[in-house]
DNA sequence: TATGACTGTTCAATAAATCTAAATAATAAT
DNA sequence: ATTATTATTTAGATTTATTGAACAGTCATA
């Protein structure tokens, strides 16, 4: 038994709290993950979690295990990359959400760049629109836009979304382009929610003279919880949405959008890079983290 | 490939210079250290070894990667032997050197008492009579009687033999018992010496009263390199044989062997328990080391 | 210069481990 | 109760590691 790898496993299992999720984040089956606990079990002659069939708790031992686990694991990762001085030297798999958005218009478009340059680095992309559990689901990093509220990770503002007001033409023909936000109440809005219980609070703006904010209640009734929803249904005519710039500006550019009410901002949408607070990131993360932020950084405002 | 392993092959390989040496000091075939070094260099994508078939010498990243290894493999240790709070859960191999008399009349005797507290370490005695590499063999401690010039290695000062003189009873009805230090002018000496090609220099005395050392040449023509040998000589009726008290006094004790000139005492030969100079010392390489100076000291003076 | 002893590497057969997949057992929620 | 979820076990297939012998350099000696 590798007893690194063991550890790796340990410090997985015991953040994730689960061996299912544990072992889906490390890409190996999960009677890998049993296994491997019971060899460290058997090694250190201590029970280091308490589990059962439905529940994983750490126990005080392995409290101790793991903060000790998690440096050295650490450690080691960092001996690897001590001597690997060009990029394409840097190895090993990365593991990043973004939204979908995020995905599809800025990133994916470019990762070839960041790929030539450390063809060596593996990475896996999640993109989705619902909020990720960064240790648990053992990511390296996550992107993501609005507030944090999540501060046992490490959050680096990279800028902020400058949100937009769009129509299809196709809407536009037939209920006409609104010009002052009085008109928006004869408009059918269409609200983005990540929780589906949450209530749409409606569409939000800064006077662009006074710098105080204005709320235009929804009227309308449909709402979505995913990006690519949400832009699929403003091109279907279903009424007007508020969303990130770089994710609209093609529609916007080919025609198939219309910007709407432009001297009409709402608040900027913050970015933010989320990662664990763990003593040593790894090279490739640091890496990763720096290009994303270039390449996002054109995209963004402030 | 087991990562730590292969560590722990390399700080080996490292220290002695050598993989045939290393090896074999770890228990393997010199195959396995060869592989383990070469999977360290390309994971860490550096030549750690600057090798020729008949030299191998560290190189500069070699050097600093030994550094990390050496802490990373002793924390690992540690980490292991966090939980284990009981003697009999202490577990791993032992690898221990000490002079033939010291194992034979000693250590052996009583080390049973040892193994039933801690039956799960495994013990390595190698009992020898001329100097050891500590480090490049891998020798968790040594014992070793005399003066310690190797700096490198950290030494604890047990006590000293007090060295007795004898003649077997045979010899004593052939040539008569001396009195003085001046009758053993009239009687052969066995001189024992580490190297061969050492000069016999002859018994060494220190004067009760003042305190000044007194000389005895030797006169004789057997010269020894064994303790055992030496024993065996004194018992044929070879000669005089000086020695420390510990080995000779069953002999005296059982009547084949006559202690002299009792009165005349050599400088007692001090004992030094010697062990790597590393940052941690295994648990079990430290109760073992305790427990051998609590056996050795009832056998030693001052 | 040739020989002999010693060393690190290579290689193919063997041994061991890990993975996959499916079944099992146990628990919390419905 | 029932269902869904979870950790564990099991067995065969696959991959990986180990190892002892053969190989190929290198240094010291004659």
């Amino acid at each position: 038994m590798n007893q690194l790898e063991a550890m790796r496993i340990f410090v997985r299992v015991a953040e994730a709290a689960s061996f299912t999720q544990a072992a889906q984040a490390l890409g190996l089956p999960k009677a890998s993950a049993s296994i491997a606990i019971q060899w460290l079990e058997n090694l250190t002659g201590t029970r280091l979690l308490h589990r059962t069939t439905r529940r994983v708790q750490i126990t005080q031992d392995g409290q101790v295990f793991y903060e000790r686990c998690k440096d050295l694991v650490a450690d080691m990762e960092e001996l690897q990359e001590l001597f690997r001085l060009h990029p394409s030297d840097l190895q090993g798999r990365l593991r990043v959400d973004m939204s979908v958005g995020a995905a599809s218009n800025i990133v994916v478009p470019r990762l070839p760049e960041f790929m030539a340059i450390y063809p060596n680095i593996d990475i896996e992309l999640s993109a989705s629109d619902h909020f990720v559990d960064v240790i648990g689901e053992g990511f390296d990093c996550v992107l993501r836009a609005g507030n944090i509220t999540d501060s046992s990770l490490i959050a680096r503002r990279l800028g902020a979304y400058r949100l937009i007001n769009c129509m299809s033409s196709t809407y536009a023909a037939n209920h006409g382009t609104p010009q002052t936000l009085d008109d928006l109440k004869n408009h059918t809005l269409i609200h983005y929610s990540l929780g589906f219980g949450a209530k749409p609070t409606g569409f939000e703006y800064v006077d662009s003279l006074t710098g105080e904010p204005l709320h235009v209640p929804v009227t309308g009734s449909l709402t979505v919880n995913n990006s690519s929803a949400y832009l699929a249904a403003c091109l279907a005519g279903l009424g007007i949405i508020q969303g990130p710039e770089p994710g609209l500006r093609p529609h916007i550019d080919n025609g198939s959008l219309i910007e709407i009410l432009p001297e009409y901002q709402a608040a900027p949408l913050p970015v933010t890079l989320l990662y664990g607070n763990r003593r040593h990131v790894p090279k490739r993360v640091q890496v990763f983290m720096a290009w994303l932020e270039k390449t996002m950084k054109p995209q963004l405002e402030s």
